[in-house]
DNA sequence: GCCCAGGTGTTTC
DNA sequence: GAAACACATGGG
């Protein structure tokens, strides 16, 4: 059987998992505040960590940039790094005002807006794109340690591929659709939490719809 | 108690 | 540039 491409493993995940309604915030800004928050991060302590942010009144950029460090450190402990984002998303919210918020920073072109986001401190790659493409919806794929580790099980990557080759291999193949890539990163983060973790083969893995091992009992 | 999580910046070869 | 390290909490 053929191995599947980039688009045939997104059918998978989409038929298996369905549509994962991503990104988890209720405004474009809190999209912002989550993608620093999340780095390196589970999810749920990022859920504790934007609630202690509306407990301490700190929902707009303004008041991020205003509050003592250790107000906004407090407010977001249960993330981790708790001293490292406060910084960050005080650099993040700076950006935001002097760039003049949403709107004004919609009517960037892509490229733009991403070189923007990258300029800001604590603002890597993934951080950047989850906001280009979850709170603009532009058409940037996003990278993540689960997309590396399943798709070179999947012989789709080759190990050690950059960031920006591994972006640009899924935009190749896709085409540019942002709410694909939308789906896609979620629908793998989904796939990448319940199972392939890096060491320990595939047990797991392999009861799941497009483990490598699998392929066979999976051959459509 | 140990391992891991939806990374990034700094330091050091 | 690539590798090693610091940053930290909470859940399994």
């Amino acid at each position: 059987m053929a191995a599947l491409g980039f688009r045939g493993v997104y059918d998978r995940l989409y038929r298996h998992y369905g549509p994962q309604g991503w990104w988890p915030a209720r405004s474009p800004f809190e999209v912002m505040l989550g993608a620093v928050l999340t780095q390196n991060t589970a999810w749920s302590n990022v859920e504790k960590a934007l609630a202690g942010l509306e407990n301490a009144e700190l929902t707009s950029a303004g008041a991020i940039v205003d509050a003592p460090h250790d107000d906004l450190a407090a407010a977001i402990r249960p993330a981790g790094y708790f001293n490292v984002k406060a910084r960050r998303l005080k650099a993040l919210c700076q950006a935001y005002l002097d760039r003049g918020g949403w709107a004004a920073m919609d009517r960037l072109e892509t490229g733009t807006l991403r070189e923007v986001l990258l300029r800001v401190h604590g603002v890597g790659r993934e951080t950047a794109d989850d906001i280009v493409l979850y709170a603009f919806n532009r058409p940037v794929f996003v990278v993540d340690a689960y997309t590396r580790r399943i798709f070179e099980r999947l012989d789709l990557l080759e190990a050690g591929m950059g960031y920006e080759a591994v972006r640009a291999r899924f935009e190749a193949a896709l085409g540019p659709d942002a709410a694909v890539y939308n789906e896609y990163h979620a629908l793998v983060v989904q796939l990448g939490k319940s199972v392939c973790r890096p060491r320990p083969l595939c047990e797991h893995c392999c009861l799941n719809p497009i483990c490598p091992s699998a392929r066979s009992r999976n051959a459509e």
